[in-house]
Formats: C-alpha cells, sequence, structure tokens
DNA sequence: ATGCCAGGATGATCCTGA
C-alpha cells in the first residue's frame, strides 16, 4: 500500500495538478491539507472517477483537510477528541478549525493533520498551536494504550522544523516560529508517544525538505523547510518498506508549495 | 538547476501562510 500526504495549497486551483499526480504515482490514500475550501466545493466528483472515495472538511477559504482512498475509508472522524477550538478575533466565540479528518483505509487508521501556524512567538495563535499539539498527543497515546498493535499513522502539514537541519539556515529563523523549543517540544512529545517518522531514514538531510517559500527563489536556491511528516504507530512502521519526498511536484507553473510525501508499506 | 509570491475573500486591498 502507498500513503501519501500533501499540502496542496487550495484544491480548487490545484486539481489538475492533483489529479495528473494521482494518475502517475500509484498512491492508495492520499491525505490532503489547505484544500481551502467548503465541503459543497471540493472537488470530490473528479477524484472518485479516479476510483477514490473522498472525506473532507472544511468551513470556509482557510485550513480544509480530506482523506482520498481506493482501499476502503470508514469511520470518519471529523477531528480528534479534544481538539482545540479558535477565535480569529475577541468577541467571536471559538470554533473548531478544520484541521485533522480521521479514516480507516485499507485497515490503517489514517489522520490528515493541518497543525495550526503559530504566526509569531508572541502571537496567542501560537499558544494553540501548542495546545493543539498536546491535545492531539494526548488523544494518539490513548490510541497505542488501548491497541498497541493499532495501525496508526499521523500524516500531514505539521509547521514544525524538528531540527536545526531540517531549514536551510537556521540563523534566519532565530526569532520565528516552526523551530522554538516549545514547538519542538511538543512535536517530541508524540514521538515520546510512540510515533515514528518514517521518512527521514529513505530521505536523508541535510538539505532535504518539503516546503518552499514562493518567494525570494527558495525552491531553485534549495532554501526550504522539512515540516511534512508521515508520524507511524510502532505497528505500522515495521511494514515500511520506502519513501520519498516527490521535489519535481514542486517545479513549474502551478505548483503547490509543498511536495508530496510517499510512504510504501508491505501488506 | 526548472525560475524571482499565491490564493481567496471583497470590491484595490486585506488576510493568511511558514
Amino acid at each position: 500500500m502507498r500513503l501519501a500526504t500533501w499540502n496542496v495549497n487550495s484544491i480548487r486551483s490545484r486539481a489538475d495538478r492533483v489529479e495528473a499526480w494521482l494518475q502517475r504515482s500509484d498512491v492508495d490514500v492520499l491525505a490532503l491539507q489547505e484544500t481551502k475550501c467548503k465541503d459543497e466545493q471540493f472537488p470530490e466528483d473528479r477524484f472518485r472517477a479516479l476510483g477514490y472515495d473522498v472525506a473532507h472538511v472544511g468551513h470556509s477559504q482557510w485550513n480544509g483537510v480530506a482523506l482520498l482512498s481506493r482501499v476502503g475509508l470508514t469511520d470518519v472522524e471529523v477531528g480528534f477528541p479534544g481538539m482545540p477550538s479558535w477565535s480569529s478575533k475577541e468577541g467571536v466565540e471559538p470554533a473548531s478549525e478544520a484541521r485533522a479528518i480521521g479514516a480507516t483505509c485499507g485497515g490503517v487508521r489514517v489522520w490528515s493533520l493541518y497543525v495550526p501556524n503559530g504566526r509569531t512567538l508572541t502571537d496567542p495563535h501560537l499558544q494553540y498551536k501548542l495546545e493543539w499539539l498536546e491535545a492531539l498527543r494526548v488523544s494518539a497515546d490513548g490510541w497505542l494504550n488501548q491497541d498497541a498493535e493499532a495501525q496508526v499513522a499521523l500524516v500531514g502539514d505539521w509547521n514544525i522544523a524538528p531540527q536545526d537541519d531540517d531549514v536551510w539556515d537556521i540563523s534566519v529563523f532565530s526569532h520565528s516560529t516552526h523551530v522554538s523549543e516549545p514547538e519542538r517540544a511538543a512535536f517530541s512529545r508524540v514521538i515520546e508517544a510512540g510515533f515514528t517518522d518514517v521518512v527521514r531514514p529513505y530521505t536523508p538531510g541535510p538539505g532535504v525538505y518539503t516546503y518552499w517559500d514562493y518567494t525570494q527563489l527558495r525552491f531553485p536556491r534549495r532554501e526550504g523547510m522539512r515540516i511534512d511528516f508521515q508520524l507511524c504507530s510502532p505497528a505500522l512502521a515495521r511494514r515500511v518498506t520506502n519513501a520519498q519526498i516527490d521535489r519535481e511536484e514542486r517545479k513549474g507553473k502551478g505548483a503547490s508549495d509543498h511536495a508530496p510525501v510517499v510512504v510504501e508499506l508491505a501488506d
């Protein structure tokens, strides 16, 4: 089974590329982030025509996550238990954002995750990000405690660069989110709960990234960040036979600023 | 070393992104 994750930065503007990529990449399950649309705007028919079942959650032009699967898609869950809410401005009641969707695909519990950005080190959004990650850690910890052999994949855009060589120049990020101690600690706690970055062993650094800013020639200069991850439970991690970051897909007109990340699992 | 910001809202400019 081939499992992929991809922050597409708007599914409506990327649908042609996603469809073409699906047709040549032969993935069974694709987790999407930043679809940037409401459910009724998601182009689900064209993915169904390719043989994929579809689950999507999106409330507005922000966030939005989806799962496409051609190996079954059941027990869809929108958000994980305890997922924090967010209010964009004071006086507005906090609401659950479209940042997590889970389903069972081919026997694997797959979660498509779009971790909050954090914005700046002093922004309340960073605290939201940390609380969101801690709530995810608590839920994920519970899944493994219930069943040590659970096959769980936490995949998506984590908006964290866990190590210094996950960015092209750490000195540029000295006052930035994504590399701060509390963010890295929150990421580490998910790892310590028993989830493994199964991609890194097959794509060793330095200089290996999943995201490149559109500005300042970041992609041709090879100045990126490794912030998209597939974290697998122990039983699932044992099945991994290969992984790749599809850097080719970042090239050309109309590319997302993130590349797809693909994991190959033994049957 | 594949190219010098993109997308989506609202109504020419603001918000978000990492």
